[in-house]
DNA sequence: CATAATTACATTGTACACAATCTAATTGAC
DNA sequence: GTCAATTAGATTGTGTACAATGTAATTATG
């Protein structure tokens, strides 16, 4: 056989890495590299918001839940990660902190005692007006427009989409 | 005075908040959040690492250190740190384990004995070759063009940069 | 040149993040 | 109904992140 074969090899003579375009030796500039811009836009994210949810006493993770729960309360600790991309080895340690801050309850579901369920208390749920201001402060802090900020949540939920299919994937 | 007034209050009576153009009823919704977007685009993203740094026995943060260290070998810690966004509490143990790895050495500078030099050893260069495919493999399950990319990297890149403005300044 | 201030890094403590594993409860197959 | 397979959470171990603090070396000031 020829050099130039390309019969449906392992994983696909598939399309070609869109660095193609790129010289080689640019593939590794870490100021090229769109994850480390996710990455650290990330980190640098969650000090912005570390000040004003020290207030509640909330870490950023520990808010998330806080948002899921204000949309609809009561949900499975697997509903819980579902939602936020996160699994029950960091939600557990998590949820428990939020139930001694006294804003959630877990409870083993009565119809299915391996389920854990998690609700709001009263306090979880006064929390949410008082925590209006947040999302208005940080969204000042991106010095974005809206139609930026709403651009750029698709672009990264469908980045996420994206990267999810080729974890759960042949890869 | 009237109510026009406009001396400079406190913290400004400055831009108004973006979101103001939406409900507040809106303002808290998980999917309306760009922050958690990013966040979640962020941990998946080094998901997708993972399978692919772990042929080298690499995190994605060590794997960062090395990317620094292959543009320019023998950085001393706060000059990785500067770099990458990170702090000596971060770096000091990842650190230690790449040395652990033998890819990298750390020497304390001569002229300056506070002063941590790391350096490439001759695995660690070698390491930069054998690593190539590594970002080709993640910018094809970005599903996006290089143009994409490109204009991704430069947004992400700038909102860490006014996120940073946020932390350091008045906030 | 003595000492106060600063700088560079290390350490400690808290909180994620997640793979791997474990346990208990539920469901499925027969 | 019994036992295997599955499911839901919890636990363990490793590795970040980062605030706060500690220590040693360097620089600045008088």
């Amino acid at each position: 056989m020829s050099r130039q074969t390309r019969l449906p090899v392992k994983s696909a003579a598939a399309k070609p890495s869109p660095l193609a375009a790129m010289p080689t030796g640019d593939w590794l500039l870490l100021d090229n590299q769109m994850c480390f811009a996710l990455y650290s836009a990330s980190l640098t994210m969650t000090k912005v918001y570390k000040p004003l949810l020290q207030k509640f006493g909330l870490t950023y993770p520990q808010y998330l839940v806080m948002l899921v729960l204000w949309e609809h309360d009561a949900r499975s600790v697997s509903e819980l990660g579902e939602r936020l991309f996160l699994d029950s080895g960091t939600l557990t340690p998590l949820l428990k902190r939020l139930e001694a801050l006294d804003f959630i309850t877990r409870t083993r579901d009565a119809a299915d005692e391996r389920r854990v369920i998690v609700a709001l208390t009263a306090a979880g749920r006064r929390l949410q007006k008082q925590s209006l201001t947040v999302p208005q402060h940080v969204s000042c802090a991106t010095e974005c427009s809206l139609p930026e900020l709403k651009a750029l949540t698709r672009q990264l939920g469908d980045l996420r989409a994206a990267l999810l299919r080729s974890t759960s994937s042949t890869g």
